[in-house]
RNA sequence: GCGGCUAUAGUUCAGUGGCAGAACGCCGCUCUGUGGCAGCGGAUGUCGUGGGUUCGAACCCCACUAGCCGCCCCA
């Protein structure tokens, strides 16, 4: 092979590509039309609950993380995007800004910093945008991440702290799943207590464990020291003993945070939303009290189970400085919705193959364009795109070829793209006429430009 | 942040020290206004990047980068 590298200096020096950085990827056509329905579903389910949406900036102040979510978790503590955003004057200081790690921080804010509480009526707000987190890539663990989620929140005069509004949320979170068609999710919830529960059984956590600490692994040593109650659903089998000794969260609930999780239980009952109590389920974050929760889905997701999580924040706006204004709310890993279902939807198609029908060329069929126009030479390429541009308006889906292309690789592409190939040819222009070959049937009409829509929207196929 | 596995054509992958390969896809021709089928032909490429060992490296060694799997954590 001799490559003329004899004028090496008019060679251009390769340069290195640029990619996606670690943990961020590209959502291509073939992708996205899953995304948003993924989306669009969630938009009508929401809407019917009565939820409005919210957009929140996609970076905020680094201390609205540290204040809401918790300094000593992982996330705030080690996997933030932050730096310092330079001060733009002598008189200025610097502003440590960081990329959103979750969004509910970011909408509590904007609740209190628009004194949406002093309407005095119950918001309900969703959201759907990209997080970040710099975690170590994984399958359904990215840098950037979408999340779907909705915050239930409002002065407590508004029923923010009913727990109505909690069954309503899972019930619309179960609604949700079904109708996307999600197979076999699973709903675990908890009570954590209200804050001053939450204290009492840490404190009596750390009596329990201070004995028992040294036998457990380096892991739940490092979680006894510096956040007890992630110890409870650690995994290591080792230790589960000694974790199954340990204080249950529901011998500390008050008589009203108890009262609060059973009429949660009655409510779902009564609706017939299946749920399984899960005394050791803890959340990471801070903020949240009373009711927690997370529904897991088998399919896809390997050892990233965990499709949504959430509960309630009551306390969380004043933490932030803001009024009394209890609250719940939930976060979907959407990129984790997206490979469940296209686990469920590759197995069906598995299954159905088997059973001798076949979706796939449906799907293909329901994709395809209404049209190929086919310029036959470079002389009708004009015409060819005026005729797209009338047809497009009437609401076709429209290609056009390229009067440079053969006839062959003309009809090749049309059959790949389309249901109809529209011929353009000298004669067609001089006659306002177009030869169009309807791909399924294999016949083939003469047509007049007028009776075009007409008929095309007779053809079968 | 830690551990394991992986990286070769557009895609899926074979190639374990001696000429860079297959299938699918792509392009061309058979066939210049009628495709799909078939036949024939063609291009696939920094073998992830950089270094080392060797007469010789896609192959062995080291480092880096990225992906996957697991841990941690979380959606």
């Amino acid at each position: 092979m001799s490559s003329s590298n004899q004028e090496g200096a008019a060679k251009t020096q390769p340069r290195p590509t640029i990619k996606a950085v670690r943990g961020t990827r590209d959502l291509l056509p073939d992708q996205t039309p899953l995304w948003n329905h993924v989306e669009s579903t969630a938009r009508a389910v929401f809407a019917r609950y009565g939820f409005g949406e919210i957009r929140t900036p996609i970076f905020e102040d680094t201390s609205l993380f540290s204040r809401s979510v918790g300094e000593e978790t992982d996330i705030v503590s080690k996997e933030m995007f932050t730096w310092e955003d330079r001060a733009r004057a002598a008189s200025e200081k610097a502003q440590s800004l960081t990329l959103r790690p979750e969004s509910t921080a970011g909408v509590v804010r904007a609740y209190i910093e628009h004194k949406l509480g002093e309407t005095g009526s119950l918001q309900k707000l969703y959201y759907i945008g990209p997080q970040f987190r710099r975690e170590r890539p994984q399958r359904g663990r990215y840098r950037q991440f979408w999340q779907i989620g909705a915050e239930v929140i409002g002065p407590q005069t508004s029923g923010s702290e009913s727990p109505l509004r909690d069954a309503e949320l899972l019930e619309m979170l179960a609604s949700y799943l079904d109708e996307l068609g999600v197979k076999g999710w699973r709903l675990e919830l908890n009570s954590v207590g209200n804050a001053e529960d939450r204290t009492r059984f840490n404190v009596a956590l750390r009596e329990a464990l201070a004995p028992v600490r040294e036998r457990m692994c380096p892991d739940n040593q490092r979680r006894a020291e510096t956040n007890p109650l992630r110890v409870l659903d650690s995994k290591e089998e080792q230790d589960q003993d000694i974790i199954n000794a340990l204080p249950k969260i529901a011998d500390f609930l008050s008589d009203a945070s108890r009262e609060h999780f059973a009429q949660v239980l009655a409510a779902l009952d009564a609706c017939g939303v299946p749920y399984h109590v899960n005394p050791r389920l803890v959340r990471g974050l801070d903020y949240y009290t009373r009711t927690t929760f997370e529904f897991t889905v088998t399919t896809g997701l390997g050892t990233q189970n965990a499709l949504l999580g959430g509960g309630r924040y009551d306390g969380l706006s004043e933490m932030l400085g803001g009024p009394k204004a209890p609250g719940i709310g939930f976060a979907i890993g959407e990129d984790r919705l997206i490979l469940t279902l296209q686990a469920q939807i590759e197995e069906a198609e598995r299954d159905a193959k088997q059973a001798g029908s076949d979706i796939e060329s449906q799907v293909e069929k329901a994709r395809k364009l209404d049209a190929y126009i086919a310029p036959l030479s470079a002389g009708q390429n004009a015409a060819a795109l005026k005729l797209a541009r009338d047809l497009r308006k009437e609401g076709l889906t429209i290609e056009v070829g390229d009067g440079s292309f053969k006839l062959r690789k003309s009809f090749d592409t049309a059959d790949k793209l389309a249901r109809h190939i529209m011929l353009l040819g000298e004669d067609e222009v001089a006659s306002h006429t177009v030869t169009v070959k309807t791909f399924a049937t294999g016949t083939q009409e003469r047509i007049p430009r007028e009776a075009l829509l007409k008929v095309l929207r007779m053809i079968p196929g």
